[in-house]
DNA sequence: GCCAACGTTGGC
DNA sequence: GCCAACGTTGGC
């Protein structure tokens, strides 16, 4: 099966990308947002995944990938969420903007636009290649 | 720091 | 099951 392309966001003041990459990996949890728990649990091994910074550089900074999909998440005391585990695979040459995202028309329909408070989201093929052409 | 947008919750 | 109120997020 394909890969599929998603997209994290974080407050680099929370957990930043460079933090991913000295840990490695991390285990992405304290979802609470159910559109973005979908997302998670749809996330397969291998899928890549963009690491966007919110608030602070607001901009597509590197690349992950899913190291372990789905399951529960332990430390919720309670409702039902999960967590995935991700790994750092390399950071952007040049972290992409949310003003270039806007800026350019193929990625007028990315749902960071679009839906720009949610915080795990889906990304096309097209749009990722279209990032990490910005991003090189 | 403010405010708009949006998802979730709870009363009816 | 609807809708108003509330809390949270994130851009500016």
């Amino acid at each position: 099966m394909a890969k599929a392309y998603w997209l994290v966001k974080s407050e680099p003041g929370v957990y930043s990308f460079d933090q991913l990459i000295r840990d490695k990996k991390t285990v992405w949890d304290h979802i609470r947002n159910f559109q973005a728990r979908n997302n998670l649990r749809a996330m397969k091994k291998g899928d890549q995944v963009l690491y966007y910074h919110s608030q602070v550089g607001k901009a597509v900074v590197g690349i992950a990938e899913v190291a372990r999909e789905a399951y529960p998440e332990k430390t919720s005391d309670k409702g039902d969420w999960s967590a995935v585990d991700i790994a750092a695979v390399k950071a952007l040459k040049k972290p992409v903007t949310l003003d270039q995202v806007k800026a350019t028309a193929a990625l007028q329909a990315m749902q960071l636009v679009t839906h720009s408070r949610l915080s795990v989201q889906s990304v096309t093929p097209a749009e990722y290649a279209a990032i990490l052409k910005l991003g090189s």
